[in-house]
DNA sequence: AAGTGGTCTAGACCACCGC
DNA sequence: CGGTGGTCTAGACCACTTC
């Protein structure tokens, strides 16, 4: 399949049968012994895809019990991508999305250089605004890359957002996400309702899947009515000087 | 030592001959075979010692070559503490820093409740504003729990920040971010120097050692003159969404 | 007692690099 | 060519949990 080492396809095999769903959360998976016999490979090359998949998080083990599919870990904001209507509908407030646009366009010099494409390649943009209880939260600027995503103009967006749809189709490898506070632009603060000097807090993304650019995204949020947030253990000993 | 696990000591004996600056960065260190007869162990355990050093950032392998020290690494902004002292010498440009507070006071329930400590309790305060080439770029409002760093009050920061400090003297576990944008008061305006309709991004930091919360730390940056970035890998593709 | 994961060993083959 | 790291095997012992 993938890289020619053994433990990184049945890593690669774990990670899928979790994305389909043919493993829930929770589900017990084979043991080592099992995946072995199964496999036919050493329980050495099986322990470590097990291993490394449960340092990550995306298993749970426990010695003398068995290996479990991990449920969702609460993240939030920085290190993780959110869903926007699943956190609103989690406040047990209305979500709402108008998409202001969906078509296929030619890539500008900017979308090309962050898509990794070159200018004037077909390209994917969708533009949608995010209400909670009516009050618009976010304006999405995404665009996205066709190869990634080829059926990405044919899904209906009415209750799913461009970036559900994303991470449930297409498996992320990486993610970056640069933040930045500005003063939103006459359309956009329109847009969002907010007046024009509104400090705002502009979230831009860029994913990745097998080592192609999949999208490039820019929300805008109104400083006042959002913020971001992440906790997170710190892994070594400190470089940080 | 520590954990029973051989590659585990196997891993804390080189971090600790790094972190003690026997082996500098740039320093090639033994070979797997060299410390396979050194210490007495199977290759496979010294190579998994190696391998998740190098996976953390701390070597950099190279077959055919060696295994090498690894340089500080550049990361930045959300998914560590920076230091903004480094990062502004590392472009080459003049770091300053105006100490205007750093005294003991009574916590307010503000910072009471963000210390886990009562009202009144005793905390320190410090107050700093950051300059890269003379031009003020974060106001730093940091409060210190005591427990956590008794000597704090009786540092010299004229060269080194408070955060470099603390970095430096209290083994962190844990870190919360929280990012804002906000206009600055009239006050935050005239110490950053910018109009004060000037969009500002705000990163809360919240730090944990030992279950104990050490510091909080509120850092403005003026929206024009600074972003947050981070770029990670995904653990589990599956739960996002 | 049987099954689980955690670790460790002593070999092995390979691709790659530098000489 | 010899040295390096990357991987893999077929065993082994252990601590632990569950029955």
């Amino acid at each position: 399949m993938a890289s020619g080492a053994l433990y990184q396809q049945v890593k690669d095999d774990i990670r899928r049968r979790i994305h389909e769903g043919q493993w829930q959360p929770g589900h017990r998976i084979p043991s080592e012994h099992e995946l072995v016999a199964e496999l036919g490979l050493s329980r050495m090359t099986v322990h470590r895809a097990l291993r490394e998949l449960a340092e990550q998080g995306l298993l749970v083990r426990q010695a003398g019990v068995g290996t479990f599919v991990a449920e969702p870990r609460p993240q939030s904001g920085l290190l993780r991508i959110n869903s926007i209507a699943a956190e609103t509908r989690a406040r047990g407030h209305e979500y709402g999305c108008d998409v202001l646009r969906l078509a296929r366009e030619s890539a500008t010099l900017e979308v090309a250089s962050a898509l990794d494409l070159d200018t004037g390649d077909s390209v994917f943009h969708a533009v949608c605004v995010h209400r909670e209880n009516g009050v618009p939260v976010q304006l999405e600027d995404r665009y996205v890359n066709p190869a990634a995503a080829p059926d990405f103009l044919d899904q209906d967006f009415g209750r799913t957002g461009f970036s559900e749809y994303l991470v449930a189709t297409v498996p992320l490898d990486e993610v970056e996400h640069v933040v930045d506070a500005v003063q939103p632009t006459a359309g956009e603060a329109e847009l969002l309702a907010v007046r024009p000097d509104t400090p705002c807090l502009v979230l831009t993304r860029r994913t990745w899947a097998g080592g192609v650019v999949v999208t490039f995204v820019r929300c805008i949020h109104p400083g006042t009515r959002y913020r971001l947030g992440s906790r997170f253990r710190v892994n070594g000993p400190q470089w940080f000087g």
